[in-house]
RNA sequence: GCGGUCUUAGCUCAACUGGCAGAGCACCGGAAUGUGACUCCGGGGGUUACCGGUUCAAGCCCGGUAGAUCGCCCCA
């Protein structure tokens, strides 16, 4: 089984017949997100280098290790876009979106690449959707963002999905914070591994995120955020809360949740899922408010809040659903000689014209190995076409999907009679 | 970046301690000649991931490479 070529490890063809769930995911998802105002957007998968370094932050995994990043013929610095969000956070301040719009809302969907070694749920080339809102600091933003997100989920069927929240608190009250942490497991050095150690000098607050079982007791008792928060922050963390409860939203407060990119301020959430056909690789999306991004690129002060979802993820909870999701085609014609086919071939484009899904074999060939063909296409009807239904003008309209008798009709009833079918 | 397991037909997998590489599914064709899916018969498909080594003999043993998969780091 050697092949000359093969996919670039860690990049997946999408092949019919899995694509139909990725196509529900996506319809589902720009039909839920129009009814909320957020507007696509679609940006190029590359940037110059320094805008994910600038936004993603300089400590990060992904800036340290896992950007693609290559200099194009003119010399520049440029890479695939590893997440949306600074991509995104150009394209505002390039066209000048403040000076249009007070309230600007956009969703956009797409491949991201992250060199990185592979298990279930991530890969190297990986999709992500993700919604921005930028213009608002009022916590409303942040519970409409996230119980956005649940209604999508909840259209996809999705119900046993947690939305976790917690507050980062932001520049006043986050280094204090830090500091505190850093101290406490400095306190305790003797019980970190290397790796643990590591994430301690860059990143003291990711080491809530670690999944090292000897690190957990250490974990549990650490200080905690909440109670570092200045006023403003807690208050906006609580009405945030509060309003989840008034909505229904359920949720749960997780003051050991962190994320990996540098620009989160105050409110940060993961939605998790527990099924086990991800693996280790529960979160199934995250996001958050980064209230100084847009300012830090050099646009002006401009609160902000989004979410990133992982594609893949969803795909992989929803393939047990695939079944339903596929393609039918109203009618599979089929032809007995040569004259028959010609029929069919003018049949088929009249009933494509009134909007109906018809095919054929092109190929002709027996009756029997188009009835077969009929079968694997899982049209909903079969009619064959011969001598007698030329001269007749008339067929018997065979159902494949279930054992009825063939229902004799007019061929210029066809459509009318399919439509009426369902 | 670190560690484990694995790689045989398009897919899922067989092949006793090294001894002629197989099955099911899928695909194509046929079974009174114009009706699928069920049944029966037949057919095409493989340098056993790749490169090298040991041996009279390697799918099987040894080394390397690539890929897949799982865990850690990290993340969607």
């Amino acid at each position: 089984m050697s092949q000359k070529y093969a996919a670039v490890k860690g990049m997946n063809d999408l092949l019919p017949p899995d694509i139909a769930v990725w196509q529900h995911v996506e319809r589902t998802a720009r039909k839920t997100l129009l009814r909320y105002g957020f507007h696509e957007i679609r940006t190029p998968i590359v940037e110059d280098t320094a805008l994910f370094v600038r936004s993603v932050g300089e400590g990060t995994d992904i800036v340290g290790k896992e950007m693609y990043t290559f200099d194009d013929k003119g010399g520049r610095s440029i890479t695939l876009r590893p997440e949306g969000t600074a991509s995104a956070a150009r394209a505002y301040i390039e066209h000048a979106m403040h000076q249009k719009e007070a309230v600007t809302r956009w969703f956009y969907m797409g491949p991201m690449f992250r060199y990185e070694r592979m298990k279930t749920g991530r890969y190297r080339q990986f999709y992500q959707l993700g919604v921005e809102a930028y213009g608002v600091a009022e916590p409303a933003q942040d519970v409409e963002v996230m119980e956005c997100v649940m209604h999508w989920l909840q259209e996809l069927g999705l119900k046993d999905v947690k939305l976790q929240v917690n507050s980062l608190g932001d520049e006043t009250c986050r280094p204090a914070f830090a500091a505190r942490v850093k101290e406490y497991f400095e306190a305790h050095r003797e019980q970190l591994s290397p790796d643990a150690l590591e994430t301690l000098s860059k990143n003291p607050l990711r080491l809530f995120d670690s999944k090292e079982e000897a690190l957990k007791p250490l974990i549990a008792k650490a200080p905690i955020l909440f109670d570092s928060l200045d006023d403003a922050s807690r208050n906006h963390f609580t009405e945030v809360t509060r309003q989840l409860s008034m909505l229904g939203v359920p949720y749960e407060l997780n003051p050991r949740l962190v994320r990996g990119l540098d620009y989160y301020t105050r409110t940060v959430f993961e939605f998790i899922a527990a099924d086990p056909v991800l693996g280790t690789a529960s979160a199934v999306g995250g996001g958050g408010r980064y209230d100084n991004l847009i300012s830090e690129l050099g646009g002006p002060k401009t609160p902000a809040v989004g979410f990133a979802m992982g594609l893949d993820r969803l795909a992989l909870l929803l393939n047990g659903r695939s079944d339903a999701l596929q393609h039918r085609p109203d009618l599979f014609l089929v032809s007995v000689d040569a004259a028959a086919h010609d029929e069919v071939m003018r049949l088929a484009r009249s009933l494509r014209h009134q909007g109906l899904a018809v095919e054929f074999d092109a190929r002709a060939g027996s009756v029997k190995s188009q009835m077969k063909r009929a079968d694997k296409s899982r049209a909903m009807y079969a009619l064959v076409l011969g001598e007698k239904e030329l001269a007749e003008q008339k067929g018997n309209l065979k159902p494949m999907r279930e054992e009825l008798p063939a229902r004799e009709v007019q061929l210029e009833d066809l459509a009318r009679v399919l439509k009426g079918l369902g």
